[in-house]
DNA sequence: CGTGTTTGACCCGCGC
DNA sequence: GCGCGGGTCAAACACG
């Protein structure tokens, strides 16, 4: 906790903080010679060339030196091996078979203990990757979790600043944000990191639980609280998805619950509601709409958060639609339209497959709309325009749709520069995918960049070897050159 | 019989 | 105050 607010009031650190690796082994205490058994195998999947010819080694930690060395090591011991296999020392690989017609048949037994030296090399190194796969995948969990707490403070960080600005504007006698009132939430946020007392539980969960009752709830629930007269309207923020797709539903990871059915004015296709099941009170509810002008595109509206955790599928999609939630997020404080826009800016040039979106202020609820039909190459050029037409909307929300959110700090530099890293799961949908087969090679990127994004504590790629970059199949596709 | 869907009725917010 | 439209409820129904 204390560590969040510290990081939160040092922006230069932000960036460090929420790098793969580094938030990874400062997190879970995992020193690099701890991540391995036997020797150390950098989290981040670094490109090694070992077939360079380079003279000059990395000076970068004596731990990536020793593999290195080890690797040339080895190189060096095959390329002995030709002539004196004896020579061979390592038990990685063990290539001293005498398979030449000359040899006699006195070699067979040595030939065999070979084969066995062999054989157990290989499954001692597929033991220990299967630890190092248990081990990564666990980290990964637990970087999405910080992850989503750490979000969720800047979020309420944010607010305490929107409010600050809306005070100050009011003061002067021009408020010149949006007119829309601070909320409830905007109250809880302020007062939540010094109002700790009388809190069971994690006071990040009550928030979100605050923030869910309130969202799309209707005054008849008896799962929502109701918003209590003198209180002021809660401002919603939603997250449309435009998918093609044929079938009726698109396959997000939740179950959910068909409750109501409306034929919508403008559309003579009926609007479906649906409300998610997996958790008994889970207020998180979706509408599901086709296109009036293209009856193959299904658009999906969520809304509220999970309150129960989410099947590995769902996460994805979860960490999609959130960062598009925290694209009304970090601009909903009206700073100034420079910096909204390179908020948002931020945000989506993590997503290579998120192409068009779109913000919608006229509707009751400030809703993001990510068009996913169009072709990933044409939308990429597409997208700059599209963002660059976008305003600060003061979205009184946070944004905490879908159980994960994963947010970028303020201003985030990118760490490939001009080739952009996902940070962002956005392997959507099984309908996106279908119509989009560069979403299998976005979920691996995101996965990658995740597990192996390069470090760094400046936030420049100043790591030629980082493993991210070479595992990116950004088609060159920077979505917002310049983004910062 | 349990679970999910359908569908008409109802509630509520908003604009006039 | 009234009408309209969006959203939700809940009884009836379907299905495995």
């Amino acid at each position: 906790m204390e560590n969040h607010h510290q990081i939160l009031q040092q922006p230069n650190r932000e960036f460090t903080l929420l790098r793969s690796t580094d938030f990874l082994r400062q997190n879970l205490n995992l020193d690099p010679p701890t991540v391995n058994t036997g020797k150390h195998v950098d989290p981040s999947i670094k490109e090694v060339d070992f077939f360079s010819s380079s003279s000059s080694p990395p000076k970068n930690s004596g731990t990536y030196n020793s593999s290195q060395e080890e690797s040339r090591d080895r190189r060096t011991n095959m390329a002995k091996d030709d002539r004196s296999p004896t020579l061979f020392n390592d038990q990685l690989v063990n290539t001293a078979l005498n398979l030449s017609p000359g040899a006699g048949v006195s070699r067979s037994a040595a030939n065999d203990e070979n084969l066995k030296t062999l054989l157990n090399t290989l499954q001692r190194e597929s033991l220990r990757l299967q630890e190092e796969n248990c081990k990564l995948r666990t980290m990964l969990d637990q970087i999405t979790k910080n992850n989503y707490q750490l979000q969720l403070f800047i979020a309420l960080q944010k607010q305490k600043q929107c409010q600050k600005v809306e005070t100050n504007s009011m003061i002067c006698g021009q408020h010149l944000l949006d007119p829309r009132p601070c909320t409830k939430l905007d109250a809880q946020v302020a007062s939540f990191p010094d109002d700790k007392s009388g809190q069971q539980g994690d006071p990040v969960e009550d928030v979100l639980e605050q923030t869910s009752s309130h969202s799309w709830g209707s005054s008849k629930s008896p799962t929502f609280e109701k918003s209590k007269p003198s209180e002021l309207p809660f401002k919603k923020t939603r997250v449309s998805v435009r998918a093609k797709s044929e079938a009726p539903l698109i396959s997000d990871g939740c179950q959910w619950r068909k409750y109501g059915q409306k034929i919508a004015k403008g559309n003579p296709c009926p609007r479906a509601y649906y409300r998610c099941t997996m958790a008994v009170g889970c207020p998180v509810r979706k509408q599901v709409q086709r296109c009036m002008e293209d009856k193959t595109v299904l658009i999906t509206t969520y809304e509220g958060n999970h309150n129960h955790p989410l099947p590995p599928s769902a996460t994805v999609m979860a960490n999609s639609t959130s960062a598009a939630a925290a694209m009304l997020l970090s601009s909903s404080c009206s700073i100034s339209n420079t910096e909204a826009l390179s908020n948002t800016v931020g945000v989506f040039s993590s997503m290579p497959y998120i192409p068009m979106a779109t913000l919608s202020t006229s509707a009751p609820f400030p809703t993001i709309t990510l068009d996913m039909t169009t072709n990933p190459m044409q939308l990429h050029r597409e997208t700059s325009s599209a963002l660059t037409s976008l305003l600060p909307l003061h979205a009184t929300s946070i944004p905490q749709l879908l159980g994960h959110p994963v947010i970028f700090p303020h201003k985030m530099p990118h760490p490939l520069g001009q080739q952009q890293q996902p940070l962002f799961l956005n392997e959507t949908m099984s309908a996106a995918i279908a119509s989009n087969p560069n979403f299998t090679i976005a979920l691996a990127a995101a996965i990658s960049s995740i597990i192996g994004a390069p470090r760094g504590t400046d936030g420049n790629n100043n790591n030629s070897s980082n493993g991210g970059s070479h595992v990116l199949p950004l088609n060159g596709a920077s979505m917002l050159p310049g983004s910062t």
